[in-house]
DNA sequence: ATGAGTTAAAAAATCGATTTTTTAGTTAAA
DNA sequence: TTTAACTAAAAAATCGATTTTTTAACTCAT
């Protein structure tokens, strides 16, 4: 359940997650050039840490590092939609079978809280990133005891990427619905370790995000 | 056959590319604490374009990264040799057999000249680097046309997490040799388009590599 | 107009020094 | 002996300025 304890922050470690959450949310035109004095100001940071943390970002495919001219937002295609896509399948079905396979008692009880306060945020008016935040949690504790610390790592990057094509739009609380109850019924397949059912339906479920970000991809031109 | 146009470089990409050699290769040792300063003179570079080179390390997966206490070569462990490689057998079994359905004439030739170069360095005393060099582009030629950027780039990573427990003894021509057999195999395989047969020689092929890998790690003590 | 060459401005990369934090060593009280 | 508090040294992080390279604007000959 506990996160890693907080680890102290630097001002590098801090402006790499603001940036990482705002190339996620779109904040940036995919293909911009970033101007590093203008980031700077905006975000009122040093040029070392920004640096660094745009260092970091480009190791991890949230940015396009270019020697002698800097860093750029990658562009955005349908054909790399569709294959970030078919990695999620695949990888994301294999981490939930080695889930269910190996998830404790422990693992079940988290499972039942995360899809709670994701419902519950749905609820209530979703002020902020509240609703995304306990999204994100939610299928990472569903997968989180497949046993790959690879595995999980290529997810959440995956996860990232896919973002970028479905946050391009404005929230859309039909979705969010249809995709919660996936949730729940992803949850109750998972208790009774049905592990077939499950992935099956988690195959489904990333259909189903995949076509709403194919379609914020296209509308947005 | 080209590689990408050979980017102008950098301190920092410099500095990048040496140390990512050197730690797949285990220049330093498992656990140990990286001495920024000692990096500094050691490779005569500055601080700014080292920091970056190992942040982009950490983000990579070749170092762990703490605040305020600086960078560390990750540790080895059996557990995580095992992980790494059943994601190697799981990532690079599904990219060939991709490959196989999408790779072209080219493709064709590519391989037969990449299997062919292995094994005349093979021949020929390895003066240096030269297999290990020719044996990564080759797998890299391999499952080239799989169509996923992603899924390459995840196989890059774990190629280089891999070779950290594969290259801790000293080369081995015998194991070289049954190695290049299979290699000589694969491509035999995925000319016929035989891509059911290929994935299982691929298996056996990444756990005969496994069997190197842990046994070095277990000697290593 | 077009394009090669030139140059000023802007941006990226790097350097050298400073500030902050951690580590390791030392002393003194429990 | 422990352990808490303090301190000096070392290491990490950051800053401010300099150097290098690219970009964009301009000139002039074709």
């Amino acid at each position: 359940m506990s996160k890693a304890i907080p680890p102290v922050s630097t001002a590098s470690s801090r402006i790499y997650e603001t940036l990482r959450k705002d190339l996620v949310n779109g904040q940036f035109a995919a293909g911009e050039k970033l101007a590093i004095n203008a980031l700077k100001e905006q975000y009122q940071v040093g040029l070392s840490p920004l640096r660094e943390a745009l260092n970091k970002l480009a190791a991890y495919g949230l940015l396009i590092q270019e020697n002698q001219r800097g860093f750029k937002v990658p562009t955005l295609s349908r054909k790399e939609l569709d294959d970030i896509a078919q990695m999620r399948l695949e990888l994301e079905g294999m981490a939930l079978e080695r889930a269910i396979a190996q998830g404790d008692a422990a693992w079940e009880a988290d499972l039942l809280g995360a899809a709670h306060r994701l419902k519950r945020a749905d609820i209530s008016l979703d002020k902020g990133e509240e609703w995304e935040q306990l999204h994100t949690q939610f299928h990472r504790t569903l997968v989180a005891p497949c046993g790959s610390v690879w595995l999980l790592r290529f997810i959440e990057q995956l996860h990232d990427q896919f973002d970028r094509y479905r946050r391009l739009g404005p929230k859309m609380p039909a979705i969010r619905q249809e995709l919660d109850e996936q949730h729940h019924a992803l949850v109750a397949l998972a208790l009774k370790r049905d592990s077939q059912a499950a992935r099956q339906l988690m195959d489904e479920h990333i259909h189903t995000s995949y076509e709403v970000a194919l379609a914020r991809y296209q509308e947005h031109a």
